[in-house]
DNA sequence: TTTATTTATTGACTTATGTCAACAGAGTTA
DNA sequence: TAACTCTGTTGACATAAGTCAATAAATAAA
């Protein structure tokens, strides 16, 4: 296996597993992405230019975040094997109102929009597997949006550590604050309340 | 043309403005879609049901929204030529945890999940119309997660006359309240304050 | 290493929103 | 019409979270 395809193989199984794909578009695939290495702390992203790239993230931490006067609001935690884009930027190809940061260093394989649509046009097929795809992250966006919705800080705060504890080290704790909507401060709070518990 | 094409007719619009569908494919669809009357007040799914059918809105508003404690939380309001479902029961075909209520009288026509996917079937360039309509639905949730966040009352609340001031009668202020994360009264509050100025 | 910057913690205080309750209108039913 | 129910308004008060500021701790830079 060449080291593109190693990288890209977690993005096969998850292909395969909705349907099985054809060789020939597992090669225009692997032919298109384009492998890379993002340092901690570089910006894939910025806001105010078009998303011109899917990213698959084979390994790292990114996270998507606007700014809001002077402040940063984390709207997003992506981690590997997820396709990264800034959605309504890369499906209708219009500047961003986010960016988008690597919280370590990461490596991933790009695909331009462009190429995607080439790919889209010889193998109508793929359309199948990505309006799956698209749905799932649709419909597990909602379910982020329900946390939004009438929790107390203490409740956010055990949300974050049920589905990112993971990560937790890795992300700097006003970026997980921004992420569950309030002030480091209250967050700082809520942790030290939670832990004497 | 018979009843239910007038009724598809904005529908095949949209799928038409996409790409041109084939004459089969746009009867397969008027032969698959039952039209339907909803009285005000009537619940087309309730919490725990699978979403079993997906409904355009030809005419009306709806409401999806879930039980928290004793409290209902509206989630989104949906009006005419809207293609409504609830995302994550419907694509997994899993019981619901929101349910669907009509604020009008509406009238829709539905399509179950199990035709849908015969109609994928027989016509897979389908996959292409639905793809795109599932990144539209995509991304215009993103941009209303963003208004639920580090807004303030007042914030909200011309967010919602922004986008929805059309409906503005048609829903109970209770409801918008919910809607916007904010209870009836701080609603109230904000409203009074807001025409003064 | 030392110095400089950024991030996290903690305290004192402010403020917006939530809560509870009373009341007023609008709509419904008898 | 009157009685009832539901929704919306307003007031008094409670409270969670925001703001500002002072340290402390952790990172990064020199």
């Amino acid at each position: 296996m060449q080291p593109t395809t190693l990288l890209l193989s977690p993005l096969f199984k998850m292909l395969n597993d909705i349907k099985p794909i054809s060789e020939a578009l597992e090669t225009a695939l692997i032919k298109n992405f384009k492998q890379k290495q993002i340092k901690k702390g570089a910006m894939i992203l910025q806001e105010g230019n078009v998303c011109e790239n899917l990213w698959f993230l084979a390994d790292g931490l990114l996270r998507s975040f606007h700014t809001m006067g002077n402040k940063e609001i984390t709207s997003r935690i992506m981690f590997t094997n997820h396709i990264v884009i800034s959605p309504g930027s890369f499906f209708t190809q219009t500047p961003a109102t986010e960016a988008i940061e690597a919280l370590t260093a990461c490596t991933v394989a790009t695909l331009s929009f462009k190429n995607l649509q080439q790919i889209y046009e010889k193998f109508s097929e793929f359309n199948y597997h990505t309006r799956l795809i698209t749905e799932q992250y649709f419909y597990k966006q909602e379910q982020r949006l329900y946390m939004l919705r009438k929790h107390d800080a203490l409740s956010k705060y055990k949300y974050f550590l049920e589905y990112y504890s993971a990560f937790l080290q890795a992300i700097p704790q006003k970026q997980v604050a921004s992420f569950l909507n309030m002030n480091p401060e209250t967050l700082s709070r809520t942790r030290s309340r939670f832990c004497k518990k």
